[in-house]
DNA sequence: GAGGTTGCCGAAACCGGTTTCGGAAAGCAG
DNA sequence: CTGCTTTCCGAAACCGGTTTCGGCAACCTC
C-alpha cells in the first residue's frame, strides 16, 4: 500500500540491486564458488586467478551481502550489548565513551556493535534471549556485572559467547576485563594516612554489583595495611547519585566522632558529599578530606576539583571488544582476562586534615 | 585450531542446534512454507492450522533466524547509526540518552540498533557505505547534520532510507526530527531584554553545522521583535567546549562597552563563560546574564545554577527511530518531518542588569 | 609410457528461511 | 451429477552466499 512508486517493470520498489557473487562469476567467466573461495583465500586457489577474482570483485563493487553469509558460516560479525534503561544515572555518564571504545574496536575488523535497550533487569534478559535466538549478534558484552548475575548464568548455559565488564561472583567460563579498583581503594587509604588521617569513612556505591564488593575490600585491604582498625559506623553503601552521597555524607558528618576524610566509590556520590560539607559549613581538602573514584568531567569543574581515580572507559570499551571478538573465534574464556588499573587524578579534594577546635 | 572441544559425531563445535523451521514444520507433519505462511500471517492459511502452528512454533522455542529470513526479504531490522569519535567533546555528553531513545524504540518493535564509531568524517562516509553495501542496517540515523553534508548526498543518491537528528542545506528527499532551538534563541533574547537588557551577546556553536546556523537566526529573529540592533561585535563562534566559551567570553567582556548578558548555543560553552566572568569579578545572575542551551546535568550543579533549553534527547531518540523506521517501511520522507520544543529551565545564572558605575 | 600425485576448478548440495505456482478437496450453482 | 469457484496446502524455486566432492590436466616418478 505505502511502498511509495512501484514502476510496473522496475520489479518491487527501487530494488538498489547490488552486485552479487553471480554477477561476478559471470563476468570472469567462471564459477561462483571459485569466486567464494578466492575471496576468501582458501589454499586451492591459483594465485593468478584469486588476484583476477580480487580486481574484478573491487571494480564491480561488490561486497557480500553479510547475512547471506551468516546463514552458511554462522557469524554476523555483531557484537551484541543490552542496556537497561531504569538504571539509575549514575551509571550512566560512563556509557558515551564506553561505546565509543567497543565500536571503535569492533568497526576495526569490520564488526559493528548491537545496542537493545530493556526497561527492567527481566527485560534485559529477555532480550538476550531474542538476539541470540534470533542470531542478531555473536556474543555479549556485559556491563555493570552482579555478584550473582542471571545474565551470566543463562549464557554459560546457553554456550553463548559474552565476556564481562567487571567481575562476578563465579568466574568459571567466564572471560572478563576489569578495573583494579581495589588496588585504587586501598591506595586512596593509604594516601590519606599519608597525610595524617586516621578516621577515614567510606561510601560504597550498590552492593548487589560486583564493583561495590571488590571497591569495599580495597578499602578494608587499605586500612589494614596502614594498621587502622575498621569501625563499621564509618561505612556506608548504596550512594550512586548527589542525592545518595549528600545523604550517606550527612550521616558520616553528623557523627560524634566525624571522620576528617571521606572515600567515595562513585564519583557522583562524592559531589552529593560536597553539599552536605558545604551545609556544615566544612571546607572540602581541609575540614574534609574526599578522595572518589570515576573519574567523571564534572569532578574537575567542582569547587574544589574533586581528586578521583580515572577509568578509561573508551579503552575499557576497545579491550572488551577485542576479548568479545577472541572469544567467538574460539579462544578459551580462561584466556581472555585482563586486568587494567585506575589513575589517580590529584586534585584539591583532599590534603592534611586541620585541628579543628584546637 | 581453536574450536573448543570437537566431539566427533556432534557435528562441528558445539554446535547449538536452533530449532529451524523444518523441525516445526516435521513435528506438525506438514510443510515448512506452510508453517513460514502460518507465521507470518497469510491470509490463505486456516485459521486452526495457524493456530497449530503458533502453539507448536512456541512450544519447540521456534525463532526464525533472522538473518536467513533477511536475505530474502532484504530486510534485517536494525537501524544504523555512525559515529564520528575526533567529534569534539562538546558533542559526546548527548549520546548515552540518545543512543538509550533511540534502542528503547527499536526494541519496542524487535528492531535493534548497530552502532560504529570512524575516527574522521571521511571514515564516517566509508563505514557507512560499507554498512549499506554489505547490508548490515536497514538504514540510517545521521546525528549532528551539517549545511552541506556528504552522508545525506550519498544516501539520497543510493536509495538508502535515513532519518536526520537536525535539517539540512537542501531537505529534498529528506526525513527529518530537529528542536526547534531557533524559537529558544528567540524566547531566550526576549526574556532577557524583558528583564531590562539591551547588549545581549551571543555564542554560538560550529559553524558549519546546521543547528547553529539555526541559533544564529534565532538570535537575530529575537533582536528584531524586540527592536533592538543587531551588533556584529556582540557576536562570536565555534564554542563548543568550556575553555571555546572561556575564550570568546573573554572577548565579549573586554569589550568597550561589554554586553550584560551572553546567550550561549551551547552549554559547555556557557560553562567557560562563567570562568571568563570570574576571572574579571562579575557576578553571573547580575554584572552578567547567561542563559543557555542544551540543558545539560552539569549546568545545575554550577554556581550559579545555569539556566538553560532542555532538549530531552531521549525522546529526539526515540521520534527518530520511529521515523526511520516508518521510511523504511516505504513512507515517503516528506512526510516525516518533526519538530519538538526546547525547554527553558531558568535558574540562577540570569536576572535585571545592574547598573554598576552608578 | 604407465601409474600415482598434485594443483586447480566446477557442479551441486546446503544453510534457513520466503514466495510462487499449481493442484486436490470442498463447496456451490444449476 | 456436472462444472465452476474457493479454500487450503505442498512442491519446488529462490535468495546470496559457502562448502563438499570429485574430476580433469599437468606434473612426477620409475
Amino acid at each position: 500500500m505505502h511502498k511509495s512508486e512501484e514502476h510496473d517493470g522496475k520489479g518491487r520498489q527501487s530494488k538498489k540491486s547490488r552486485v552479487t557473487i553471480k554477477e561476478v562469476a559471470y563476468a570472469l567467466g567462471i564459477s561462483k564458488s571459485t569466486v567464494s573461495r578466492a575471496l576468501n583465500g582458501y589454499s586451492d586457489i591459483a594465485e593468478h586467478t584469486r588476484l583476477k577474482v580480487q580486481r574484478t570483485a573491487q571494480e564491480l563493487g561488490y561486497k557480500p551481502m553479510i547475512h547471506a553469509q551468516a546463514i552458511r558460516t554462522g557469524l554476523v560479525r555483531s557484537l551484541g550489548m543490552v542496556l537497561n534503561a531504569d538504571s539509575h544515572d549514575g551509571h550512566r555518564p560512563f556509557l558515551a565513551d564506553f561505546i565509543d571504545g567497543i565500536s571503535r574496536r569492533a568497526s576495526q575488523d569490520s564488526w559493528t556493535l548491537t545496542v537493545a535497550t530493556a526497561s527492567h533487569a527481566l527485560g534485559v534478559l529477555t532480550t538476550i534471549k531474542r538476539l541470540s535466538d534470533e542470531h542478531t549478534v555473536d556474543g555479549f558484552i556485559l556491563p555493570r556485572t552482579r555478584i550473582e548475575d542471571p545474565r551470566v548464568h543463562y549464557l554459560v548455559k546457553a554456550h553463548v559467547p559474552f565476556i564481562m565488564f567487571g567481575r562476578t561472583g563465579d568466574d568459571t567460563e567466564c572471560g572478563w576485563y576489569d578495573i583494579d579498583a581495589a588496588k585504587a581503594m586501598q591506595e586512596a587509604v593509604l594516601r590519606l594516612v599519608g597525610m595524617g588521617h586516621v578516621r577515614i569513612g567510606f561510601i560504597n556505591g550498590l552492593e548487589r554489583y560486583m564493583y561495590a564488593k571488590v571497591r569495599y575490600e580495597g578499602y578494608c585491604e587499605g586500612l589494614k595495611k596502614a594498621g587502622l582498625p575498621y569501625e563499621d559506623c564509618l561505612v556506608r553503601h548504596d550512594a550512586v547519585t548527589r542525592r545518595d552521597g549528600a545523604r550517606e555524607g550527612a550521616i558520616l558528618l553528623d557523627l560524634p566522632e566525624r571522620p576528617t576524610a571521606i572515600i567515595c566509590a562513585v564519583d557522583l556520590a562524592a559531589l552529593g558529599v560536597y553539599r552536605a560539607a558545604h551545609d556544615r559549613q566544612l571546607m572540602i581538602g581541609s575540614d574534609l578530606s574526599i578522595i572518589s573514584y570515576d573519574g567523571i568531567a564534572e569532578g574537575e569543574y567542582a569547587s574544589p576539583p574533586l581528586t578521583s581515580f580515572f577509568v578509561d572507559n573508551r579503552e575499557a570499551g576497545e579491550r572488551l571488544a577485542d576479548l568479545l571478538i577472541r572469544r567467538i573465534q574460539g579462544d578459551a574464556p580462561e584466556s581472555l582476562r585482563q586486568l587494567g588499573e585506575a589513575h589517580l587524578i590529584a586534585r584539591a579534594s583532599d590534603g592534611p586534615p586541620v585541628i579543628r577546635s584546637a
